[in-house]
DNA sequence: TAGATTGTTAATCGATTAACAATC
DNA sequence: TAGATTGTTAATCGATTAACAATC
């Protein structure tokens, strides 16, 4: 167990934590780092080095204990504290958000959602009532909220993230196409959409330049 | 210019396009490594070495020329030419990408959208009128798409995914949390929001563990 | 015990960074 | 010309793979 791990670990995390519960649903107690990486499409060297560095627990001759391990690494993400979730911007995808439910065991909720526009204002979407976007400042002083969801428009999100960092939040979601600066205390991922389906349409121009081993990621 | 763009630099085209549009609507003509650098967060030398490997084009003494740099790389990416895509499963997620309309260009065309729900089969999401999903099949007949989109459960994805590739689809933009196994001709792209968010967590739960650095990606 | 599989080191591979001569 | 900036080679860095002794 290393106290630093690299960022390529990282972005696997999900994905061990994805396949080690589908194994702990069917049951089985223990999977080996071949047969995982089988299903994850790596090597299972790569497998092993990567328990190894999240803190191998692994039992030679058997493998890795699929319940302990998966709840390590759920741990080591940090989704088994609950996390509040205010959605900004209540477009098409703002309010597909609302109602998506795929976030796991409830680690995620939504407490609030915004938007600008007079029509949306006071509108229930799902369960949410949409706020004005002119009540955050009074919102976030009364309640906390960890994640802040930009649905927005590109050209307002910077300026939106800036006054939500000042407001003490310290996890954004941005979905609008831009590449959000925050000070170093800020956790920012980023879904840009419109990016990754340009590079669906790259692999569709070269799909020999591609190994099918690459498909899994 | 090589004929084999490696992955990284291939992941890194959207963005350098995201920004080259962005200088080429304010007018500039010309872009230095370093300054292109300095907006997407990487280093001169890596932008140099990118710009060399897609087939550089730069000027000595004053930079790459912003609109011929960016019509290469779209010529790269393929989107010049312009694709359909039929949507399959019109849950909230599937419903918000009819709408959605950041895609550059109209090189991307809904033509049709599927759910196998009789409730919302004949209703209509923007534009398009939900069709069954057992016409699928006479649809592709009679019409091709080049690109499905997945936004059903996990438990149907692979399975309408291998369908859709017998019927000749061959590009995959996939939004159900299971990872797609089809032929090496198919062109896979995954967005798992589930492992996004849970990333985000990550990050969270340890922000002082990457640099501001990799705040762009 | 014999077989399976980990933990870990060393080797390889590939991507990023640095440096600088070429040249606009 | 002088200044700026590329193209490209070499050096560095880090991640993946291979190998195998340790051990359950």
């Amino acid at each position: 167990m290393v106290d630093f791990i690299p960022q390529p670990v990282v972005k696997r995390l999900p994905m061990y934590y994805r396949y080690l519960k589908k194994l702990e649903s069917e049951g089985r107690m223990f999977v080996s780092s071949a047969a995982l990486a089988e299903m994850a499409g790596l090597t299972a060297s790569q497998v092993r080095q990567d328990m190894n560095i999240l803190g191998g627990e692994g039992c030679q001759g058997r493998g890795y204990p699929v319940g302990d391990t998966c709840r390590h690494i759920a741990e080591l993400m940090g989704i088994t504290r609950r996390k509040t979730m205010m959605i900004v911007g209540m477009g098409n995808l703002g309010s597909a958000l609302v109602h998506y439910s795929s976030f796991d065991e409830k680690s995620f909720e939504t407490v609030a959602v915004f938007d600008s526009d007079p029509c949306k204002i006071g509108t229930k979407v799902g369960s949410q009532i949409v706020r004005s976007a002119d009540g955050i400042e009074s919102f976030l002083k009364a309640q906390k909220a960890d994640i802040a969801v930009l649905t927005l428009p590109a050209a307002s999100a910077q300026a939106m993230a800036e006054k939500l960092y000042g407001l003490g939040v310290r996890g954004f979601w941005n979905f609008a196409p831009v590449d959000l600066h925050l000070p170093g205390e800020a956790a920012v991922v980023n879904v840009h959409l419109d990016e990754s389906l340009q590079l669906l349409s790259y692999r569709m121009a070269h799909p020999d330049m591609w190994g099918a081993a690459e498909k899994e990621e």
